[in-house]
RNA sequence: UCCAGCGUGGCUCAAUCGGCAGAGCGUCCGGCUGUUAACCGGAUGGUUGGGGGUUCGAGUCCCUCCGCUGGAGCCA
């Protein structure tokens, strides 16, 4: 008999298979069984008859408890009324394991503190099985996107040197007797030391900001995808970041669908999601705040609220470009038409859920870098080699960082990102 | 770090003005051949987050500590 995976069964009807998997939850009458099982590809019911199944497997499955660890074995049947179309009618149970505690996680409404503390039973339930799965396939196709456009992945280091956006928020560690090492924050500063070389580059991976942020938008270990391109300018920077954006929509909604359907996700908003984007200058936005009610004026950040209050303008995800200079980063490249403001861009995500892009077109020309490193008051020295890179055949190059979490917590409508990463780190929580 | 809220059986919550600590779910036992958060009957289950105080009497009021949640700042 074959071990067949439940996502495959609906292929095997009319066949003898064998799931190999657990018991998620048991309803019982008298004189039959619903055995809920799950096999980390799907869920399937298996039936237990007992006017058709020896009396001692009907035992055996009225033994069984949540989260017993079983082989099924059994037909494979057509069934309307199931979900996933297909049910398993069963022949034979081996036991491999069956717990002697009660299994903690047991109904819909339990409370975040309770769950967290149980993350490591909680992804067994099917929302956090659906939501991983399109977690993973999100990352899939962030990485095809990439590829297929001749793009090369550029790992970038973990531990760094103290350079990057802002020191403040770095983790420190002690690197042996060398002195201090930091949490990478962001790989941006590799990858425009790699696009130099490669033309085209990426990464993805994790970044670690020690900010002591409680924000359902806000993780402390956070997934980042990071492009870089030479030659490209902010202009092409923009183009790039709704491709990749629209293009992971498209896939996931091709290769997803179940899963956003099983999470209640409404797709009829996904699939509005095709470039062009909407665009707004940064001091138009403020100009737009003001008009709905805001008491921001120029110069101001734009915070959570005043992000949510321009998302909500369009139906798409909203590029704001062309923030102050003195709101941003030392490394970004001014505007020849305007200095007071840089060749950057942030993507607001609609419905809600913020800044899922930020990006830029760096500064090239040597001079105007270093000028920008002594006005933000940075040490020239830490930025040795950084500086080397508009010695040695300098172009003007561009890029940005999507923040994963954020992309996933989106396009499933989740209302915070911790449930976007299997194991998430926030604010005091690091257990499980 | 700051602001706000919450902490009561395993879980989610209730408890009137300060006056006998309760319900639903889970679990266990029994019943039920089509259940999807099954249903019906019964049973089990408590140092009300810790410490201190006020009071004849505190889950309830006060002080303090701890934990959690959301938000601000900052950011993806």
């Amino acid at each position: 008999m074959d071990w067949i995976y439940i996502a495959q069964l609906r292929k095997h009807v009319g066949e003898d298979v064998e799931v190999r998997g657990w018991l998620r939850r048991k309803r019982s009458s008298g004189k039959i069984h619903f055995l809920s099982l799950r096999d980390g590809t799907g869920f399937v019911q298996g039936i237990v008859e007992k006017s058709s199944v020896p009396e001692e497997l009907f035992n055996i499955a009225k033994k069984l408890k949540m989260e017993s660890s079983i082989i099924v074995r059994g037909t494979v049947k057509r069934e309307e009324r199931a979900p996933g179309g297909v049910e398993l009618l069963v022949k034979d149970i081996e036991v491999i394991s069956i717990p002697n505690k009660e299994f903690p996680i047991n109904k819909p409404d339990h409370g975040i503190d309770f769950l967290m503390d149980h993350r490591h039973l909680w992804l067994r339930t099917q929302r956090q099985f659906h939501i991983l799965r399109v977690r993973h396939e999100i990352i899939k196709s962030i990485r095809e996107f990439y590829n297929e456009r001749g793009f090369v992945l550029v790992d970038t280091p973990i531990f760094t040197g103290s350079i990057g956006e802002s020191a403040g928020n770095l983790f420190e560690l002690d690197y042996f007797d060398y002195g201090k090492a930091y949490l990478a924050q962001t790989g941006q500063l590799y990858l425009e030391a790699a696009c130099m070389a490669l033309g085209k580059v990426y990464n993805l991976g994790p970044t670690f900001r020690a900010e002591k942020s409680k924000t359902r938008r806000h993780l402390i270990e956070f997934w980042m995808n990071e492009a870089e391109v030479a030659y490209y300018q902010h202009e092409d920077n923009i183009k790039l970041q709704e491709e990749l954006v629209s293009y992971v929509v498209r896939k996931i909604l091709e290769n997803a669908e179940d899963h956003l359907r099983a999470l209640k996700r409404d797709t009829k908003r996904l699939e509005k999601i095709v470039p062009p984007f909407p665009r707004i200058t940064y001091t138009d936005a403020i100009k737009l705040l003001q008009k709905k009610g805001f008491s921001t004026s120029w110069g101001d950040d734009i915070g959570g609220d005043e992000e949510t209050a321009i998302a909500e303008e369009f139906d798409k995800p909203v590029v704001v470009e062309k923030y102050p200079r003195k709101m941003k980063a030392f490394y970004m490249q001014p505007d020849p038409e305007n200095p007071d403001v840089v060749l950057c861009d942030d993507m607001l995500a609609p419905e809600g859920y913020g800044e899922i892009i930020g990006a830029s077109e760096r500064i090239w020309q040597k001079e105007v870098l270093v000028e920008r490193i002594k006005e933000f008051g940075l040490d020239l020295d830490t930025y040795d080699w950084y500086l080397d890179l508009r010695e040695f055949g300098t172009v003007p190059h561009s890029g940005f960082g999507m923040g994963v979490e954020r992309v996933v917590a989106w396009i499933c409508g989740l209302e915070h990102v911790r449930e976007a990463i299997p194991f998430a780190r926030t604010l005091y929580r690091i257990h499980p």
